[in-house]
RNA sequence: GGGGGAUUUCCCGAGCGGCCAAAGGGGGCAGACUGUAAAUCUGUUGUCACUGACUUCGGUGGUCCGAAUCCACCAUCCCCCA
C-alpha cells in the first residue's frame, strides 16, 4: 500500500485540491510540503501532534517536510473558527515560543542532512513593505471572495478586525514564497485552514501561472464533535512539564469507546491489519485498545521508558490503588503546624484541588480517600509519623498523589 | 464623522437601589451505576478562620444610610447612517 492510500485508509485526509496530482507526488517521494505552526504558546499540543505524525509518515515515504514556524503570522493571529480576536503576543513571546516548538519538533522529525527543514516566516514577513505588498499581492485577492470564505463566517457576526482579515493573505504569501525559494509544491494543514490554503494555491497560480497543491487533515474530534486534545478547555501539552507523561497517558486511556479506534488509526503507527483486527473488539474489551492507544502515543511523545512507567503506575493505581512511582508531593517540617496537618491543607498542597473551599467540598461529598479509606471528617489531621512511608491521597476516581513527610 | 446599544461570576445569559455571592442553561467537580467508556440520576460550582466574615458584576470617581442596579468621565465591542 502506498502512502497516499494509507493516509486515506487511516482517515487522515479531509480535502484535496487535486487528488491524482497529490497522489503522484507523495507516492513517489516527490513532494516538498509544508505545514505551518503558529506559536501562540510555549509548547506544542496534542492537536499539533497529528500534524507531526503526518509529517513523519510523509517523510518516511521519502518526501521532504518543511516545518514552518509562524513567527510572522502569529503577529497577526488567525481568526479561523474563532469568535474572538486572539490576544496579541509580543515579539519576545513569539520568539520564545518558536524556540520551544523547535526543540519539540526536533525529537520527532529527522532534520539531519536537509531531510527536513525548519523555517520561520518572520524571516520574510516582517520585512515586507506595505505598499509594495499591496500592489504585488493584494491585487490578486478579491475581497468579495475572501468574505465568503468559511473561516470568516463566525466572525462576520461578531466583527473582524482588518489585522486578522489579513491573515489569509500572509499565509498565502508564505506558500508563494516557499514555492519560489524552496520548491515547496504542497501544503498541509488542519481542515479549518482550507480557505487560507486555497488562498496560497490561487496566489501561486495568478503570480506564477503554476499549480501548487493543498491538502487538509481531518480534525480529530470526539463523538460529540468537539476537538480532541483538550481537557476542560485546557490543552494537552507535549511538554512533559506542562502535561506529565502520566497525565498524557491518562488522557488517551480515557477516550470514549466510540473514539478509540479512530484515534489509533489516525495517530499511531501500528500496521493497518492490526488495527482492523482491533476494530472487531467491543464492550469492555475496548479497554485493551485504549491501553494500546495510550501506550503508543506516550511512547511516541515521551519515549518508551516513560510510556512503560505511565502504564505500570496507571495499572497499579486503578487495580490496587497504590503505585511505586506515582506523582509525589513532599511536605517539609514547616507544613506541620503544631505537629500535624489537616486533610484540607494536604489536598491543596498536593495540588489535588485549587482551594480549601474545593477541598472541603470534595471531602464533604465523599470524594476524598487516604490509603483507600474514605475521609469524612474535614478536620482529620495527620502527623509526620503517619506519612513517613507516604500516604496515598485520592480525590475523585482518577486523581492520586502520594504525600510524604520529609522531617 | 453622526446616532443607538452593550460590557455580570469558567462560558452563555437573567438581574427590581436593600430579601444578590447574584435566576437559568452549558461546562467543570464529586457521588450512585459501570469497564479508568458512554448514557442516566443526585449533589456541588467566589474565597476564607464556612451557621459567620471578606472580595466580586469593564475602569475611575460621585450620589445615597445602602449601588451589579442611579450620575459623570474613560476604555473596549456591536449595530444603523455617512
Amino acid at each position: 500500500m502506498k502512502i497516499y492510500e494509507e493516509l486515506v485508509a487511516r482517515g487522515l485526509i479531509a480535502q484535496v485540491t487535486n487528488e491524482s496530482e497529490i497522489k503522484e507526488l507523495i507516492n513517489n517521494g516527490k513532494a516538498t510540503f509544508y505545514i505551518g505552526f503558529d506559536c501562540t504558546a510555549d509548547s506544542l499540543t496534542a492537536g499539533h501532534f497529528m500534524a507531526l505524525t503526518l509529517m513523519k509518515r510523509l517523510q518516511m515515504a521519502g518526501n521532504k517536510p518543511i516545518a514552518l514556524i509562524g513567527g510572522g503570522t502569529t503577529m497577526i493571529g488567525d481568526p479561523s473558527g474563532r469568535t474572538d480576536m486572539r490576544k496579541m503576543l509580543t515579539k519576545e513571546d513569539i520568539d520564545h515560543n518558536a524556540a520551544c516548538f523547535k526543540r519539540q519538533m526536533e525529537q520527532f522529525i529527522d532534520f539531519s542532512e536537509g531531510k527536513a527543514l525548519m523555517i520561520n516566516n518572520a524571516d520574510w514577513l516582517l520585512n515586507l513593505n506595505y505598499v509594495d505588498m499591496l500592489r504585488d499581492v493584494g491585487a490578486c485577492f478579491s475581497v468579495n471572495n475572501m468574505l465568503r470564505a468559511e473561516c470568516y463566517k463566525q466572525r462576520m457576526e461578531k466583527g473582524l478586525s482588518f489585522l486578522e482579515f489579513n491573515y489569509m493573505i500572509m499565509q498565502s504569501y508564505d506558500f508563494y514564497y516557499l514555492y519560489q525559494h524552496y520548491d515547496c509544491n504542497l501544503q498541509f494543514g488542519g481542515d479549518d485552514q482550507w480557505s487560507n490554503m486555497l488562498g496560497g494555491t490561487e496566489l501561486i497560480r495568478r503570480k506564477l501561472g503554476k499549480d501548487a497543491n493543498a491538502m487538509t487533515i481531518t480534525l480529530l474530534t470526539d463523538s460529540q464533535g468537539k476537538k480532541m486534545g483538550k481537557t476542560a478547555g485546557n490543552a494537552v501539552w507535549l511538554d512533559p512539564n506542562k502535561t506529565s507523561p502520566f497525565d498524557f497517558y491518562q488522557y488517551w486511556r480515557n477516550v470514549g469507546d466510540n473514539d478509540v479506534l479512530k484515534c489509533i488509526r489516525m495517530l499511531t503507527f501500528l500496521p493497518l491489519e492490526q488495527i482492523d483486527e482491533m476494530d472487531k473488539w467491543e464492550g469492555s474489551q475496548l479497554n485493551t485498545a485504549k491501553e494500546i492507544l495510550a501506550y503508543e502515543l506516550t511512547k511516541l511523545v515521551h519515549g518508551e521508558d516513560e510510556a512503560q512507567k505511565a502504564q505500570t503506575s496507571a495499572r497499579a493505581l486503578f487495580s490496587a490503588g497504590v503505585s511505586a512511582d506515582m506523582p509525589t508531593e513532599t511536605l517539609s517540617a514547616a507544613d506541620f503546624e503544631n505537629g500535624s496537618i489537616d486533610i484540607l491543607t494536604i489536598l491543596v498542597k498536593a495540588g489535588l484541588v485549587p482551594s480549601k473551599s474545593e477541598a472541603r467540598r470534595a471531602v464533604e461529598q465523599g470524594g476524598v480517600s487516604v490509603d483507600g479509606d474514605k475521609v469524612t471528617d474535614i478536620k482529620a489531621c495527620y502527623t509526620p509519623e503517619d506519612m513517613k512511608e507516604g500516604i496515598v491521597v485520592r480525590r475523585g476516581k482518577k486523581n492520586y498523589k502520594k504525600v510524604v513527610a520529609s522531617v
